[in-house]
RNA sequence: GGGUCGAUAGCUCAAUGGUAGAGCAGCGUCCUUUUAAGUCGUUGGUUCCGGGUUCGAGUCCCGGUCGACCCA
């Protein structure tokens, strides 16, 4: 990686130290006897969990099969050797004996390295040890690796070396693989689920003049043709709520979103989110939803309700019921304050600092109360708890309380002390639509959406709706204690390419 | 953006301010059912980068790069 080497001018035959130059020897001779270290093709049978699925008990050497993956063990004997190879299934040993290939084609298989990737074929057979195995009559090397994989039981351990060569990550380390199947039979599941309630899958664009469904820093970027800028979008809502209008009564979209601010263990700037809308539902509705969606993933994805916090250590439980709570009845608990919400602001900045929270002097009333929330009271929040009648503030699309005007109809849903669902009643109403958006913008009205705005005149369902962060999801339902352990490739900074 | 910690062989890790080592991998040998295979021998270093202190720096100091964690 910090070289660039590759030349094909010969290496001097006495360098043994040098990896990558014994590799390149190697593939220089290979070539220089007519073979082809890429080839252009291998067409396996079976991977390798299936291959082995395959051996019937106590026939050995009864079914054929033709598997490929990369070398990871070698264990050789002198006239025989065991080398087990990887692919996306997993590892599959092969048994290859020196009188059954041949003198030549033995030798020349001894010659091969470590993370070489090759095919086999040959019958199954059971070893004395009781592992499936392929007796080879036959192999060929697809791919040379000329770079060393990295150490076989202790894998890559440092954190920069894991994110920029994931590839790597996940051949040697098991967890990692293990996350990287588990994200996507989450995802496949949460389609599989939605469909079945006849929700259907549409793509809005990434590209928008205005974005706009959350309160957060967009990046920008440039369009040439057009010679205007755009933002990369930072939540997919006003879109697909103008599916709502069209007529698509039950949609969703997984897709990224990207925001311009801080990384953490909890954020990278691109995520990826799932919005579901559904006609004639509400945040009610959503609650139904959502509680039937995670109990799905954990019976059918993970096997288990019970799932261990990483953070906290503490045992969440997806089974059962689901606290629910209001908003204002946490903040008061919080606070010990029951009279918290008609306090003035010097009262409420005062009671935060108690709390060891810094409040910013041009904040108001709402936010310090929300920075008591999400700094205090949110990351208690370890079993799933429905956070209800959010302060209207907090959100500009949702549908007003009408028996308290100064919430919403809404809920958080909080899992492991992090925020995995917002969900609202959605706000249809183009009047108090067009009300909140401007308070909400100060004033910045070029933020404004005046476009979904057009839509909502046009008339939009009752609805009730629902954001899920995936990446946040899929750390709680995986076990990870950061976002960059679910995400393949987290954002870095860039290192010098040399 | 601030604080703390880290960066040593391809990988995983050692090394009071005093000759930079080990395991795996590599190279050479023995071994035709191994399981982190075993065996004998052996190569391999810009100690992240740049300065400084010192007779002497992987180690101490300053600056930088990248990362992790905490805070904002």
């Amino acid at each position: 990686m910090r070289d660039r080497r590759g030349s094909m001018s010969d290496i001097p035959n006495e360098i043994t130290h040098d990896q990558y130059a014994v590799r390149l020897r190697k593939l220089q001779d290979l070539r220089a006897a007519g073979g082809d270290p890429f080839r252009a093709s291998f067409e396996p049978t079976y991977f390798s969990a299936e291959a082995i699925k395959l051996y019937v008990d106590g026939q050995d050497n009864a079914v054929s099969v033709r598997v490929a993956g990369r070398l990871l063990v070698m264990r050789d004997m002198g006239k025989s050797q065991f080398v087990k190879i990887l692919d996306q299934q997993g590892l599959i040993q092969l048994y290859l004996k020196k009188d059954v290939l041949g003198d030549e084609v033995y030798a020349a298989f001894k010659k091969l390295d470590l993370g070489d990737i090759i095919g086999a074929e040959g019958t199954l057979f059971k070893t004395k040890t009781g592992e499936i195995t392929v007796r080879v009559g036959r192999y060929v090397l697809v791919a040379k690796a000329l770079r060393p994989l990295p150490e076989k039981w202790h894998g890559l351990t440092d954190p920069e070396q894991v994110y920029r060569q994931r590839y790597l990550d996940v051949i040697v380390n098991e967890e990692s693989r293990r996350r990287l199947l588990l994200r996507s039979r989450i995802v496949s599941a949460i389609r599989r689920f939605l469909e079945d309630r006849k929700f259907i899958e549409i793509e809005t664009p990434i590209l928008q003049s205005v974005a706009g469904g959350a309160a957060a820093k967009p990046f920008t970027t440039h369009h040439n043709a057009l010679g205007c800028d755009f933002f990369l979008r930072i939540s997919l809502e006003l879109h697909l709520k103008r599916m709502l209008v069209g007529g698509w009564d039950r949609v969703f979209e997984i897709g990224r979103n990207f925001r311009n601010e801080g990384l953490s263990r909890k954020h990278n700037p691109e995520f990826t989110m799932l919005e579901v809308y559904q006609a004639y539902s509400d945040h009610r509705g959503m609650m139904i939803l959502i509680k039937d969606l995670l109990s799905t993933l954990c019976r059918d994805v993970l096997g288990t309700f019970e799932i261990k916090h990483a953070a906290s250590g503490e045992v969440i439980n997806f089974a059962g019921e689901w606290r629910e709570v209001k908003y204002k009845d946490l903040v008061i608990a919080e606070t010990g304050d029951p009279q918290w919400f008609e306090r003035d602001r010097a009262e409420k900045t005062a009671a935060a600092g108690k709390l060891g929270l810094k409040i910013e002097p041009g904040w108001e009333d709402f936010e310090i109360t929300q920075e008591i929330f999400s700094k205090r009271i949110e990351p208690k929040l370890v079993q799933p708890t429905f956070v209800l009648n959010l302060p209207r503030e907090l959100c500009p699309l949702a549908k007003i309380n009408r028996e308290d005007p100064s919430t919403l109809d809404v809920f958080e849903l909080i899992i492991g002390g992090m925020e995995i669902a917002p969900a609202y009643s959605e706000q249809n109403d183009p009047f108090v639509q067009r009300e909140m958006f401007e308070h909400q913008a100060g004033g910045e009205k070029q933020n404004i959406d005046h476009d979904f705005l057009l839509a909502l005149e046009h008339g939009m369902p009752p609805a009730g709706g629902m954001g899920v962060g995936i990446d946040r999801l899929c750390i709680l339902l995986t076990g990870a204690e950061s976002i960059r352990d679910v995400i393949l490739f987290p954002q870095l900074r860039p290192a010098d390419a040399k």
